[in-house]
DNA sequence: TCCTCGATATACTCAGACAAATAGAGCCGC
DNA sequence: GCGGCTCTATTTGTCTGAGTATATCGAGGA
């Protein structure tokens, strides 16, 4: 099929992933939203006239266009359009969502903000791990450890182990709401830490953190479980931030 | 156009909400995961089997899995099939998610799970809008307060008092993630509570609990907040549970 | 035993037509 | 002049059927 002369085809999309045609659409607007090229309240072209645009069929367009809507971002009514939500009515800690604000445009405040998040409850967690974790969720955690020490963080098996670590002591919270919202927010963690390591590799040793936390569960020790691994998210954050040296100083918060 | 002899076409569907055809198969079909009448690996009838059975066409089926894949409870792939994914996948944060789990089929346990993150996140979220609150959040949250004192939460307006408090409060944690995490769950939370009080009218006043947390932040006293809000949930946790009265045992937990 | 390759079943994409819903203009009655 | 009603035009919603792309599974060969 000839590819028309409008900007880039779909061919030239298929770049990325295994992310069929309506995938792609759906990322591509999706980020276009959360980084704040389409503005909240700002109404997005009629079907026929946005799918013509982009290369594709108005049904593969209205696809995109519920998976947008299924994760807040955009508010679709007859007659009227679609429509970019508020961004109060955003999922934003929706996997995908997450993915798209910091895998393309790693907003310093809003990192901020996730780890935030991170140490109110990770900490509480790790101390709920501690109360519940059976013997088993232990041993896959000393196993995950052990594999952590031997093979660094460098290496894509180390980087595993490190997942099945927190994957376990996840499991031994016993809370389905604490994996999922966990586990989406370690998920972006991870994007973002990659990316900064790119330019400066890690430097401090994260095993012994990890030890404390497991060794602190493993203890039954709740309070001591939540104490390590709030200084273990206390290390992730500088991981993260610590790359543009001369600004120790933290920014201002905007109201 | 006639409804074929299969159980219910789309008019008996359309009882409820202006959803369109399409939102109305997913939250149908998203009830019948979450509440497992659908298993976790199951594979789903082929699009044109399903749709048939249905009475809906192609289109408007693959758009409602569409929603569904947004919101990871199903798995989509070419050759395979639609297929139910496994429980750590779903979105179980996600607003409609957590409606689908809780206004047809509150199960017990997840809604003390739901309970626990709260106990986790609201009153760090209290103490982090008594350090940041702005004069103006005060002032909404007074006036809300007012309202809910003169209206009770049994009338709309006082209800929507309540949620305004509770926004504005949210706001001033001048933390994207929270308020996004918070109202979600909180929403999820009214649903019960209206299900719940329907047998059993509120008996406790709630305006004391609340106007101790507003206190806590009007003086900026982070640590007042943070127990405050504590007590507003534990006693939020009560109006849930405390229905079937002989029953004041705490249930086991399943591993 | 493992790898390569082709057949096949399934979802994916497309195009065009018709239906439904509603914002907004225009009309009517007061 | 103004509030409320109807009517229309425009946009999304739904349907159908055809053709394409993709990944599994089995057959054949190294």
């Amino acid at each position: 099929m000839a590819v028309s002369g409008r900007s880039e085809g779909p061919d030239a999309r298929a770049r990325r992933k295994s992310l069929r045609l309506h995938g792609m659409v759906a990322r591509d607007l999706g980020i276009l939203i959360v980084s704040g090229r389409y503005k909240p309240g700002d109404l997005l072209d009629g079907e026929i006239e946005a799918s013509d645009r982009l290369n594709v069929s108005r049904t593969a367009y209205r696809e995109a266009v519920r998976i947008l809507a299924a994760k807040g971002l955009v508010e679709v009514r007859p007659k009227i359009g679609t429509r970019i939500s508020p961004r109060e009515k955003w999922h934003l800690l929706d996997p995908d969502v997450l993915s798209w604000i910091f895998k393309y445009e790693p907003d310093e405040d809003l990192l901020e903000s996730l780890f935030e998040l991170r140490k109110i409850v990770e900490p509480a967690a790790a101390e709920l791990a501690a109360k519940r974790r059976s013997a088993d969720q232990v041993e896959r955690m000393r196993e995950a450890l052990e594999t952590m020490a031997e093979h660094t963080l460098a290496s894509e098996i180390g980087r595993v182990a490190d997942q099945d670590f927190h994957t376990a002591l996840l499991e031994a919270t016993a809370n389905p709401f604490l994996v999922s919202l966990t586990s989406s927010v370690a998920a972006a963690v991870a994007w973002t830490t990659i990316f900064k390591q790119r330019r400066q590799p890690l430097q401090r040793d994260p095993i012994p953190d990890h030890r404390r936390v497991y060794e602190a569960i493993a203890d039954a020790d709740p309070s001591a479980a939540r104490q390590a691994m709030a200084d273990l998210v206390d290390m992730a954050l500088l991981d993260t931030t610590m790359a543009p040296k001369g600004k120790p100083g933290k920014r201002s918060r905007a109201a």
